[in-house]
DNA sequence: CCAACATGTTAACAGTGTTCGCAGGTATCT
DNA sequence: AGATACCTGCGAACACTGTTAACATGTTGG
């Protein structure tokens, strides 16, 4: 009864497990570019064909870190959802989802990089979509004309803040100092949506 | 009085024009890691070792595409700037934005990657503050109290859902049919901004 | 015409992803 | 327990990549 996570002591004990933590460890010290599935090996102490016992490719490989970074950051979204009253939600998550690109820079970049295919790896799709649904929810509850809409115009703004501020591309700003910018940012952008919605269709 | 680009027939004509003319060709159908020095110099026609005569290596290459990249890019909203009236700039600056990134898909990754490295490089650099500009400018006059901010805003906004887009990250929405939702889009959320202005401090 | 220089070539090095055939440890079935 | 099948690792090899060095050629200016 084993498909595919293994347990008990083989030759190395658990090697995908021990990959994959390589890889996280790896990923913030060199990006994701850097990592090489026989640097990888080395690290483990293996030898070069190893891991595609456990991962059919590189790609594969990538696709299961951005897997587990999904998981993570979904389960932070939705502590938020569970912790908070539904009105402090939308701006506490887009807090937390910029934190979270800003912690994990690499892990953030290879998630939504072409480096990994969505569409072909259900488990990554799913985990993906996943990590959006929390977001959705808090963001359609706060537009309710249009809940779909305000679904994305909160993920496009607070996803866009990330990469932007992983591209230091905001000038005077580094991932440092960002703290009070972001959360700045974070209640206008929510300040603006609940405007619209307070006057309703007299704009525009 | 020749410092970088070559203009008369040497060996080949112009290879670094011809390189740089291959790699924008092949971005959009192999994407932008599947750009090898090798490959490209085969494609031209001349020794795997005769692009170095013009790039110190792959990254300086990937980072000129990135600069023309930036320049159409900055073209393009600099024309919007200069032919509508400052009411309709934001919202046509929006669109066309994320039209740029749908329409060069692969070019508006490599802009915003890591494999090209802003800050060590001033022209790129300089090409992407200049792309900056436009929107940033008719972004903070709508927020007259806080111009930056709403800059910035803006910014992340039209960014985030070039790329979400760009992911087929949206359900349903595919590059193809994305058209009436991106102006959808763009006008709800400036009419959001709008809004909060408007309404003044009253919201908060 | 000739020296200096810009541009291209060939050959090589180190490194990569990936596949193949083989060996040893582990689990399963009788 | 013993034989068998399987899972997991190893070593060697292939085709590829970026990059460098030494050399050849064309182009240009004095």
């Amino acid at each position: 009864m084993s498909t595919s996570t293994s347990e008990s002591g083989y030759h190395h004990g658990d090697l995908k497990r021990a990959l994959l933590d390589a890889a996280l460890e790896m990923l913030d010290e060199e990006g994701a570019e850097g990592i090489g599935l026989r640097e990888l090996a080395r690290k483990v102490g293996v030898s070069p064909a190893a891991p595609y016992r456990h991962f059919r490719s590189r790609q594969a490989l990538l696709e299961a870190v951005a897997t587990e970074g999904f998981r993570r950051f979904s389960a932070m979204m939705a502590a938020k959802e569970a912790d908070l009253p539904e009105d402090e939600q939308l701006p506490a998550m887009a807090e937390a989802y910029v934190r979270f690109a800003l912690v994990q820079p690499a892990l953030f970049r290879l998630m939504f990089s072409r480096q990994v295919d969505k569409q072909g790896n259900k488990a990554l799709h799913n985990a993906a979509i996943d990590a959006y649904s929390s977001l959705a929810k808090a963001a359609a509850r706060e537009v309710p004309e249009a809940p779909s809409e305000g679904a994305v115009i909160a993920w496009a703004f607070v996803h866009g803040l990330s990469m932007l501020l992983l591209d230091e591309q905001i000038l005077g700003v580094s991932p440092q100092n960002s703290d009070s910018l972001v959360r700045n940012l974070a209640q206008r952008f929510v300040a603006a949506m609940r405007a619209a919605v307070a006057l309703g269709p007299q704009v525009r």
